[in-house]
RNA sequence: GCUCGGGUAGCUCAGUCGGUAGAGCAGAGGACUGAAAAUCCUCGUGUCGGCGGUUCGAUCCCGUCCCCGAGCA
């Protein structure tokens, strides 16, 4: 029987069959299941961010897909309190919550924590788009340099997002964001209560299952929901437009290439980012279960969760 | 057949006023502390189309041949 309070985490790259698996677990052990997916946490886009089906969704109870509109910015601690939220509301139903998704950055924090630093506002960050542009990234990063010589030393002066938000954090607090960062990290759970299952597929495998399931979405109707989603024309640096196959379609809408090269670059961008996903679960998520190979029903498989349950 | 462009890294191309060459993309690995399907870092020897010639030395100049593109016949 599984034991009080467990949370199970089910982790991979994309394609690799983790929400397969996850539906298993919950259908064998009582569960329901909680998106950690940075994506499909929007609305009107399931097919190209490969959403559970609705036919899924009638198996066991999913948490957390679909919430935001895709104009909205969602961001990791907002997810991380609303899925510690589900997992209290699935221990005081006596059900097994399922954590499942391949954002690697919202599995960890859930697990071993997250750090006080308030959210950069979307003024704070519209304020820092236009001073880059003025003058620079590099210059952003020298005056970040000055008043955060820490931070400045850990990350790269090419990297956009960070130098931003690390300079951001000072301009909206005051405080540099090494001394948030050096504070206690929150956790909002256990880290005891978790135990997770990693899946790291070769990578000719995982390849072959990204291309397969690509030209499934294509054939599902992705790009009628990419043409809806260009209708509104909504800003392309939020986090929804960013979603793979969403910026290689519009450049098929806006006339920029065949559609036959939206898909192969579609493909291509998807590839590299399982490598990302693998490297990251691979060298930062401690798991109980561990296996070289996509979730395809094997049965060991299921006895080995029911052991550490 | 003639004229003009081209033939350089897996792909697209830059370059060397003659001293054997470098970007982007792809590929491999890695990072990741509140946008993370984001953002970023590291890794570049290849008959510089073939063969001759000039030269101390040619991928670069000359000749010739082969391929691709455009134009003229």
């Amino acid at each position: 029987m599984v034991q009080e309070n467990r949370v199970m985490v089910v982790a991979g790259p994309t394609a690799s069959g983790k929400s397969a698996l996850a539906i298993e677990i919950a259908s064998l052990f009582d569960g329901e299941i909680i998106n950690a997916d940075s994506m499909q946490v929007y609305k009107d886009m399931p097919i190209i961010t490969a959403c559970p089906t609705e036919e899924d969704m009638r198996k066991v109870p999913h948490h957390l897909y679909q919430i935001y509109d895709p104009s909205y910015n969602g961001t990791v601690v907002e997810w991380l309190d609303k899925a510690v939220e589900k997992i209290h509301e699935c221990w005081a139903r006596n059900k097994l919550p399922v954590v499942v998704g391949g954002t690697g950055m919202y599995i960890c924090n859930l697990m071993y924590g997250t750090t006080t630093v308030p959210e950069n506002t979307q003024e704070t960050r519209e304020n820092l788009r236009a001073l880059c542009k003025q003058i620079g990234l590099r210059n952003v990063y020298d005056k970040l340099a000055e008043v955060d010589p820490k931070t400045a030393a850990r990350i790269h002066h090419g990297d956009t997002s960070r130098v931003l938000r690390a300079y951001g954090i000072y301009m909206q607090t005051g405080v540099p964001l090494s001394e948030w960062q050096a504070r206690p990290m929150l956790k909002k759970l256990p880290e005891g209560n978790f135990c997770s299952i990693k899946l790291s597929p070769e990578r000719e495998e995982l390849d072959a299952r990204c291309f397969a399931r690509f030209d499934q979405m294509m054939q599902q109707g992705a790009l009628a929901e990419v043409v809806k989603l260009a209708e509104r024309n909504l800003p392309d640096t939020l986090p929804a437009m960013k979603a793979l196959g969403v910026p290689e379609l519009m450049m098929f809408i806006r006339g920029e290439c065949s559609l036959e090269e939206a898909v192969e670059l579609g493909k291509l961008h998807t590839r590299q980012y399982a490598k990302r996903q693998r490297t990251w679960f691979m060298n930062k998520l401690r798991s109980d279960i561990f296996i070289k190979e996509c979730y395809r029903g094997q049965k060991n498989l299921i006895n080995d969760v029911k052991k550490i349950l």
